[in-house]
DNA sequence: CAATTAATATAGCGAGCGCTACATTAAACC
DNA sequence: GGTTTAATGTAGCGCTCGCTATATTAATTG
């Protein structure tokens, strides 16, 4: 009966013996995920715990047990998120083609990833950059920052620390925008175009010396 | 002691014989004015009536009297900054050059007015794009429509509709790229800089037929 | 001078916010 | 079984929100 392979919903990663007490009744990752998607749609502020505690099925007392605050579910969700994308960047990053075709490549995939999902439309980050709450926005600025810095050492091979800086401050506008286009109804084509466009104004600034 | 002369604030911009009742010891005119600073520096979920009363040192019910509720002032606030912005749009396309000469000033007068003010940085409009009260986005949305048809019917002599519609979008895009990134501190010169590369795109945009 | 009209100041309403005290329930430990 | 530990459900705290009822003040009107 008490045997660890019988947790039905191990909260870490790891499947560990069940700690004493109560057991929780809901996957926290899970809660997560689902926080994620809200916070997205609406941004911090547009989110109350008592929207997250419905979502999530559970009363507040759980949601503060488990992740400490409204702040610290935002924080983990957007982090989820973050990690997510970056992923997906990376891909597109990693693959054997010129910095032009990649920054082209990431711009496009934004612009359709930011539009597949109407639930969801635009950039989590992008959205949560315009909160009024600090904290909130604090930490979308610290994730920004981190994602430009990486888009920064991509381009070193590729262009002087200067132009890369040029380039990617203006590949962060455009994607920047393409996020609150898709956020304004934009379809994913009048999106991919745009994008497509910023696209080659980043080729062109590569191909100049 | 009853001239019409003597009205020291005429609340409209003809002279009133001054109606009956205690005069209003405010200009709605200037409090509107005031409004539009702290909306466009905090957005309008990040303004309470409280701060309105503050700023314009009236108390709730001279403001419900003059402007009807919260969104009533918003709405007076954005649409006088739309007018000011429109007046220097127009006046930049208007100017005898060509449409990519006039749009790339559109971008670069955008991208230096939008830092220039660093307690009003960004556009106010495409801030209010992104509030989560739906009446303070309509208006916002109903704005910036109404701007880019002006923009569309501006480059029908120079670009077909569907070029035109595309040129429109890319650059409302980057300018709302640039409004946010005004709104992290990005500097003058960076956006100046990403404004030109914009500015650039459209001009081969426009070029290639 | 009243009577009328309108903007003012005081004070507080109802609702929603993030959050928590408290008692209860459900598990592991001995 | 009894004890310990932890998550739960109920209920509601203190606060801020947009907004307003009420009484008062200051002007025009006759």
């Amino acid at each position: 009966m008490s045997s660890p392979g019988s947790d039905p919903k191990p909260s870490s990663g790891t499947t560990l013996p069940r700690r004493r007490g109560r057991p929780q009744q809901f996957n926290a990752q899970d809660g997560v995920a689902i926080a994620a998607r809200l916070f997205h749609r609406a941004g911090y502020e547009g989110v109350s715990v008592a929207d997250l505690t419905q979502a999530l099925k559970i009363n507040p007392p759980s949601l503060y047990a488990a992740y400490g605050s409204k702040l610290g579910l935002f924080e983990r969700a957007i982090r989820a998120y973050a990690a997510d994308e970056l992923a997906q960047v990376q891909q597109a990053l990693r693959a054997e083609r010129s910095a032009a075709e990649a920054l082209g490549g990431l711009l496009e995939t934004a612009a359709i990833r930011y539009s597949s999902r109407p639930a969801t439309p635009g950039c989590m980050i992008a959205t949560a950059l315009q909160s009024h709450d600090d904290a909130a926005r604090g930490i979308a600025v610290t994730l920004t920052r981190q994602n430009e810095a990486l888009l920064e050492e991509y381009l070193w091979p590729s262009a002087s620390p200067g132009k890369a800086r040029t380039i990617v401050q203006f590949v962060m506008q455009n994607l920047r925008g393409l996020s609150l286009n898709a956020r304004l109804g934009y379809s994913s084509d009048d999106l991919v175009r745009s994008a497509r466009i910023a696209a080659g104004a980043v080729s062109d600034l590569l191909e100049t010396p």
